[in-house]
RNA sequence: GGUCGCAUGGUCCAGUUGGUUAGGACGCCUGCCUGUCACGCAGGAGAUCGCGGGUUCGAGCCCCGCUGUGACCGCCA
C-alpha cells in the first residue's frame, strides 16, 4: 500500500476518491462495531471510520492504540451536516477505511501528543522525538526550514558565495569561553570551536570573495539563557567595498523578504528606526530596546537633585541619576503587593528598592507623595496623565537602566500594552562604544570584537597619549521585539590601526601576533575595505513562531545546564580514548 | 559562581496545624456500546511521596545536606 496522499490535507477535492494514508494513531474512539480514528501525520489530522461492513479492516482497528503506526486504504466521503467537525481542517470529511494494516506498535507515550502538552521539559527533551510530532513543533521546525530556504535563495540572488569555515579552528582570546577539541597528534594542543566565522570571513574578504554569505553554527561555552544555547545558527554576512549604512540596507532587503516569505508580512522597512546607542540606552535603558512599548525612560535628575526625598537627592550627589517610568493606567492596577513584587524582583539588578507614586485626579499619591507636595513638575517632566503609575530607578547608571527597563517591559506584559498594531518592531541600534570596561578582566575590552572599525574621526583616540576609551565605533545591531537578532560592522582593514587597536586592549605586539598574525599579516597584503553582519536565526525563528525559548525552533537542543537528556551527552569517555589524547580526566 | 522556585501512580496536580487507608483529573487495562471527535457506561491495575541524614510517639508535610530541573543575575567580544 503506497501512500497517495497526507492525512491533514485531504479535503473536499477528494471526495468519491480512494486514498492511500500512513502515520500515526492520535486517537481510537471505540463502539464496538464502529470505530473511529483520528490519524495524524505531519500535514494534521483525518478521521478514519471502521464498521461491520469490513470485518478484517475493523478487527485491526480493535488493536490500534495512540502513537500506532499505520496504514490505511479508504474512500474519501462525506459527513452528515451534524456531524461535521470545525476544529480540524479535514472536518467536512472522513476516510471509510477498507484495508488496514498496523506498520508498528507503541508504547504509552510518556506525555500526550498535543499542542497545550503540560509536561515537564526535562521529560519532552528525554522524548524530544516524540515532543516533535506535535504539530505546533512541526511547524516551529518548518517556520525554521522557510528561514532558512529564504535567505539562502536572496543571498543567492544577489551574488553572494556561500563558503564554509572550519569548525575545528583557533582559540582566539576575547570573546566567549571556546569549545575546546583536543588534538591527537598534538597531545596538549587544542582546536576551538568557532564562536563566529568572524576571522575566516575577513579573511574570505581579503581573498576577493566580495560578497560571501554561510549559515554558519557557532559555539559557546556560557551558561543558557531563554535565547541563548551553546551552539546556534547564525546567518554570517561579509561584504566588500560597502559603507554601513549600505550594509543595514542590504539587511533591510534581505528582513523584508524574508518577512514575506516566512510570515506573509509586508514590512516597511523605511521605518525602521535608527538608534544611536546612547540614546538607547537613555531612552529605553538597554540596547535592545523593544519599541512595541510606548512608554519610555525619563531623567529626572536635575528636577529632583535637591528633593528632600533623600534617596533620590543622594542618587544624584553620588553621581548617579534618577530616571522614571509611567506606566499608563498602572495606578489602578498595582496593587501595594503587586509593586512590593516588582521591587523584589529588580534587587538582582542592584536595586535597593523601588520608589512609585500614583497619579490621581487629586495629585500624587504613595508613600513618598509627602516629599513631593509640588508634584505638578514631576508629572509633567515624567509625562505622566491621571491613572498612571510612576516607577523611579534611582542610584548607579547601570542599575537605573538594567531597573527600568526591566520594569517597562514587565509593566507592559501585565497590562497588555505591547502594541499588537506594530506586531514586528524592529531597529537599528548604530554609533556603539567601541571599547566597554570588564570588572571580571579589570581592563577594557571590545565592546563588539577587536576588528570594529572606529568612527573615523574617532581615530585618532587610538594614537599614543590619547584616551581609546571616547573612541565609537561602524559598528550596528538589528533588534527585533526586545532581542538583538544580529550584531556587525565595519572592519579593521590596515594592519596599522589594528595593532593599534589590540595594543588599547592591552596586547603586546608579541602577543597580538602570536594569538591573530595570521590576520595581521594577511592585512599587509591588501585587504579591502569590509564589513558585515551575523543574525541569529534561531532568535529569528523563535520570534516568528510566537515561542519564548530558543530551544523550540531546536531539533535537539540543550537544557539550561549544557546536557542533552535524550542522548545525555556531555559523557565520560573511554579511558582509551582519552590515553589517544594524551589527556586524563581528573575530577570523577 | 550566585539568587529564587520546583520534585507526590504513566502525565499534570491536590494533600489542612505533623496523625493512622496519600486524593483527583487525564492516561492505561478489561467488558459493553453504530456517529464520536474532551465519546459514554461499568469494573480494574498502577506510588521507594527525588536521594541521604535529622527532629518527633509519629514526617509527603518541619530542619540539614545532596541530586535533578526551570527562570534569572554574573557570564555571553
Amino acid at each position: 500500500m503506497k501512500r497517495t496522499a497526507y492525512a491533514g490535507l485531504i479535503d473536499e477535492k477528494y471526495l468519491g476518491q480512494t486514498v492511500t494514508l500512513s502515520g500515526w494513531v492520535q486517537k481510537r474512539r471505540d463502539f464496538g462495531d464502529l470505530i473511529f480514528v483520528d490519524l495524524r501525520d505531519r500535514e494534521g489530522i483525518v478521521q478514519l471510520t471502521f464498521n461491520a461492513t469490513n470485518q478484517s479492516a475493523l478487527s485491526v482497528a480493535e488493536e490500534m492504540r495512540s502513537e500506532y503506526v499505520i496504514s490505511i486504504t479508504g474512500l474519501v466521503v462525506n459527513r452528515n451536516d451534524n456531524q461535521v467537525n470545525d476544529k480540524i481542517q479535514s472536518g467536512k470529511i472522513e476516510i471509510n477505511v477498507t484495508k488496514a494494516k498496523i506498520l508498528a506498535t507503541s508504547k504509552t507515550p510518556p506525555f500526550y501528543i498535543e499542542n497545550d502538552v503540560n509536561a515537564n521539559e526535562e521529560l519532552k527533551l528525554k522524548y524530544r522525538y516524540l515532543d516533535l510530532r506535535r504539530p505546533e513543533m512541526q511547524q516551529n521546525l518548518r517556520i525554521r526550514s522557510k528561514i532558512m530556504s529564504s535567505a539562502m535563495h536572496f543571498m543567492d540572488q544577489n551574488d553572494f558565495i556561500n563558503i564554509e569555515t572550519p569548525i575545528l579552528a583557533k582559540s582566539t582570546p576575547e570573546g566567549a569561553r571556546d569549545y575546546l577539541v583536543p588534538s591527537r597528534i598534538f597531545p596538549g594542543s587544542f582546536y576551538a570551536l568557532p564562536q563566529s566565522p568572524q576571522l575566516f570571513k575577513q579573511l574570505l574578504m581579503g581573498a576577493g570573495f566580495d560578497r560571501y554569505f554561510q549559515i554558519a553554527r557557532a559555539f559557546r561555552d556560557e551558561d543558557l539563557r531563554g535565547d541563548r544555547q551553546p551552539e546556534f545558527t547564525q546567518m554570517d554576512v561579509e561584504t566588500s567595498f560597502m559603507s554601513a549604512d549600505e550594509i543595514r540596507t542590504l539587511v533591510n532587503a534581505w528582513v523584508k523578504t524574508m518577512m514575506h516569505d516566512v510570515v506573509n508580512f509586508d514590512l516597511d522597512t523605511t521605518q525602521i528606526p535608527t538608534l544611536t546607542w546612547k540614546e538607547s540606552m537613555d531612552r529605553f535603558g538597554t540596547d535592545k530596546p523593544d519599541l512595541r512599548i510606548a512608554y519610555e525612560l525619563t531623567d529626572l535628575s536635575s528636577l529632583v537633585k535637591t528633593s528632600d526625598f533623600g534617596v533620590f537627592a543622594n542618587a544624584i550627589k553620588a553621581g548617579g541619576v534618577v530616571k522614571t517610568i509611567a506606566v499608563p493606567g498602572g495606578a489602578d492596577k498595582y496593587s501595594r503587593k503587586d509593586i512590593d513584587k516588582l521591587a523584589q524582583y529588580i534587587e538582582r539588578f542592584g536595586a535597593k528598592g523601588l520608589a512609585w507614586l500614583k497619579v490621581t485626579d487629586k495629585g500624587l499619591k504613595g508613600p513618598i507623595a509627602k516629599f513631593f507636595s509640588e508634584g505638578d513638575d514631576l508629572i509633567h517632566a515624567a509625562g505622566a496623565k491621571v491613572g498612571d503609575l510612576l516607577l523611579f530607578g534611582a542610584g548607579r547608571t547601570d542599575v537605573v537602566a538594567a531597573t527600568l527597563d526591566y520594569l517597562r517591559r514587565q509593566t507592559a506584559k501585565d497590562l497588555g500594552l505591547v502594541n499588537q498594531e506594530n506586531p514586528w518592531a524592529f531597529a537599528w541600534i548604530v554609533d556603539w562604544p567601541l571599547f566597554e570596561y570588564s570588572e571580571d578582566f579589570d581592563r577594557w575590552i571590545a565592546a563588539h570584537h577587536p576588528f570594529t572599525m572606529p568612527n573615523e574621526e574617532d581615530l585618532h583616540y587610538l594614537d599614543e597619549g590619547e584616551d581609546p576609551h571616547k573612541a565609537h565605533a561602524q559598528s550596528y545591531d538589528l533588534v527585533l521585539n526586545g532581542y538583538e537578532l544580529g550584531s556587525g560592522s565595519i572592519r579593521i582593514n590596515s594592519m596599522d590601526i589594528q595593532e593599534k587597536m589590540l595594543k588599547a586592549l592591552g596586547f603586546t605586539p608579541e602577543a597580538a601576533h602570536e594569538a591573530f598574525g595570521f590576520l595581521l599579516e594577511g592585512m599587509a597584503f591588501g585587504f579591502p575595505p569590509m564589513g558585515g553582519i551575523a543574525l541569529g536565526l534561531d532568535r529569528l525563528a523563535m520570534l516568528l513562531a510566537g515561542q519564548e525559548n530558543i530551544r523550540e525552533v531546536i531539533a535537539f537542543p540543550k537544557n539550561s545546564r549544557a546536557t542533552e537528556p535524550m542522548t545525555q551527552a556531555p559523557t565520560r569517555v573511554d579511558d582509551k580514548q582519552l590515553n589517544d589524547l594524551g589527556l586524563s580526566a581528573t575530577e570523577i
